[in-house]
DNA sequence: TTTGAAAATTGGCCTAA
DNA sequence: TTAGGCCAATTTTCAAA
């Protein structure tokens, strides 16, 4: 990892569908020096895979909520994992602060996401406390 | 939007570099298909972009946290869009729950995030209350 | 780093529903 | 009118030298 990686890395972070030849283009190198790197980037790890940014409300999802959810410590992990399992829930991590574990879920509308919540997750042994704080705007 | 762009949405936010030409093969149409129901989707903002996933900790961001903020509601706004001109905040949301305003950090170490809340935020005026929660594992 | 073949992208034009 | 098929030119990828 040098500042030519950097150069790369920001420039895939930024787009991460731009061509190698164009990289190579604006950082005055060759594509396969930009192959290379990203490649061995891949191979390390740095670069864990690429995504599609998506407007989830032109996609008929309405409501993204950060959630929280508090657990007894001997069911936190179980928790956790189950709640991986679900498909309406797009990212779980495990924190310090507030809460062990917070997520992200998308819902169609305040109904689904209630259902969600109130209904699905109810089948989880161990939740003490759910959180949600729904994102109003992203702003960056 | 119907199926089919749901299916080529799916395996674009699964690998965002995916050619179309294979999104094709494994959808077993067209390639020019793909391709135009891609870009009408990029047209319509239903795709917002295309980025690429790092492995924070091998970049050296050894931490990563979910910081909320509380401000009076008269400086909320500007609170929320001086936030955002900080290189090291990745991400600047508006939300309902605890705070008004959530973001991601990422900081080298403990010490560069203390040092990014407490010095370099000081400077921003209207900011009442800052509670971070660092991320221990992305579990999904 | 350079080179060349294979693969993918792009744009235009056409047909069919 | 819109989605998809087809073709040809260009660009990109990829591996070997």
């Amino acid at each position: 990892m040098d500042n030519k990686d950097m150069d790369i890395l920001n420039m895939l972070m930024d787009d991460g569908r731009m061509a190698f030849t164009e990289i190579a283009k604006k950082l005055k190198t060759s594509e396969s020096s930009v192959r290379k790197r990203v490649k061995k980037m891949e191979e390390e790890g740095v670069i864990k895979g690429y995504t599609t940014n998506i407007n989830t409300s032109k996609l008929g999802y309405g409501v993204v909520a950060l959630t929280g959810f508090d657990t007894n410590p001997e069911d936190f992990l179980s928790v956790a994992q189950s709640l991986c399992e679900f498909e309406e829930i797009k990212k779980v991590y495990t924190s310090t602060g507030d809460h062990m574990i917070m997520t992200e879920i998308w819902a169609k509308d305040g109904k689904e996401l209630s259902e969600i919540l109130f209904n699905k997750l109810g089948t989880i042994k161990g939740i003490k406390k759910i959180c949600p704080a729904i994102i109003l705007e992203q702003l960056k």
